[in-house]
DNA sequence: GCATTATCGATAGCATAGTATCGATAGTCT
DNA sequence: AGACTATCGATACTATGCTATCGATAATGC
């Protein structure tokens, strides 16, 4: 399942490129995946192929974006600022699956009422009001591990229903709220341990995946 | 085990307020996880805890640096200083762990021989003699998806042996390579099918879970 | 037209991750 | 001191995701 977004992006550039047939094969080699494997997350999006030549590709894009619910519009809004939240608010991949970030905050006085990105900034004490008039549904929290909490809670208070966290610590929110935590070091770390391992050539032990 | 740098940030604040013994109850309570599930995780490390009283703070996080490699220090490299790039090379979060990215580059004249949040910035051109100079075993691409490929191809010539792709397209690299691919976009949309399914409520159908 | 081959969908088997149950131990309370 | 409770580790069970096998189908080549 977090497979097809990268399957939609692969395919998209075929589809441009006028290949209007794509065989699970062919995904798969790309991917370095078992064909078995691409065809059955194919088929969780009800897309269907015919034997000997595979799926139309556009055809089968739609089926994706069905399934990943990228054919409406989402919408969102950043908190904070700072490398991380400017080098998201300018990210091109939103655009691709429907994602739209309408505006961002931060408490720095300073960065309030520029733009970034394109993006208008506004003071964090606006977030409440603002959501509730665009009926915005989703946060992003780009800010310091520190105020991550507080600002969590002032999303949840501004009626927000999803939380994405890019702060390198975990928040508590209420029931009823969908919090997906991005954790950069957990995913360098797997990499440094795969590193380790594969120096260390089978030896028996910690069969790291994922 | 992608929990374990979690945990580790969370006992290390514990650590820091003073408090030395911790139970896997405590901590399953701040992530909302099973009791179970967090001393399985705990463990994995080899830290042995006592009924009753639970785990030395110190001793645990000692445990799981030992485990995840944090206690030697590791060096990597960045290619693509645009904002994602920048923002990574600021990201405090490294060090924690034990990670420092030694240097950066980018095919814009303009950026190189300037500094970004204190690394050098060098031209791509000297990837692979300055990789080997120093060393490094580990590159970061945070450059467009256009260029991925290219600069992945670079980085295995360079001799380095991980690759932490953040461009949102999948690289091809040879047997002996390790590759991590960080999927915003599959983090976001995922975020976006469970917001959904919640509003359905309990609708049969999909089930999404990670 | 018929054999051959690539590809599909479905079913079954295997591996890993998560969940539950259980006895053992070390504090706390009366 | 003895009952009580929180917590540990070990084992067993369940679920999910991945891999393999199989028959069916449609294009290609002779």
């Amino acid at each position: 399942m977090r497979r097809l977004p990268v399957y939609h992006h692969f395919l998209t550039g075929l589809a441009e490129k006028g290949i209007d047939r794509v065989s699970s094969t062919t995904v798969a080699r790309q991917f370095g995946y078992d064909p078995i494997k691409v065809r059955k997350d194919l088929a969780l999006t009800g897309a269907v192929g015919r034997p000997r030549i595979g799926f139309v590709t556009r055809e089968l894009l739609a089926h994706i974006e069905a399934f990943l619910g990228w054919r409406q519009t989402q919408e969102a809004v950043l908190v904070g600022c700072g490398a991380l939240g400017s080098a998201l608010l300018g990210y091109e991949g939103f655009s691709q699956c429907g994602w739209e970030i309408l505006v961002a905050f931060d408490n720095d006085p300073d960065r309030a009422g520029t733009r970034i990105q394109g993006k208008p900034v506004m003071p964090l004490e606006r977030l409440s009001e603002v959501c509730r008039q665009m009926n915005v549904k989703v946060g992003i929290i780009t800010a310091p591990a520190k105020s991550a909490q507080k600002i969590a809670d002032m999303m949840v208070d501004a009626g927000l229903r999803g939380i994405w966290n890019f702060a390198p610590t975990s928040v508590q929110v209420p029931e009823g709220v969908i919090l997906q935590q991005e954790n950069l070091l957990a995913s360098l770390t797997i990499l440094g341990l795969k590193l380790k391992n594969m120096k260390s050539e089978r030896k028996p032990g910690l069969l790291i995946d994922e």
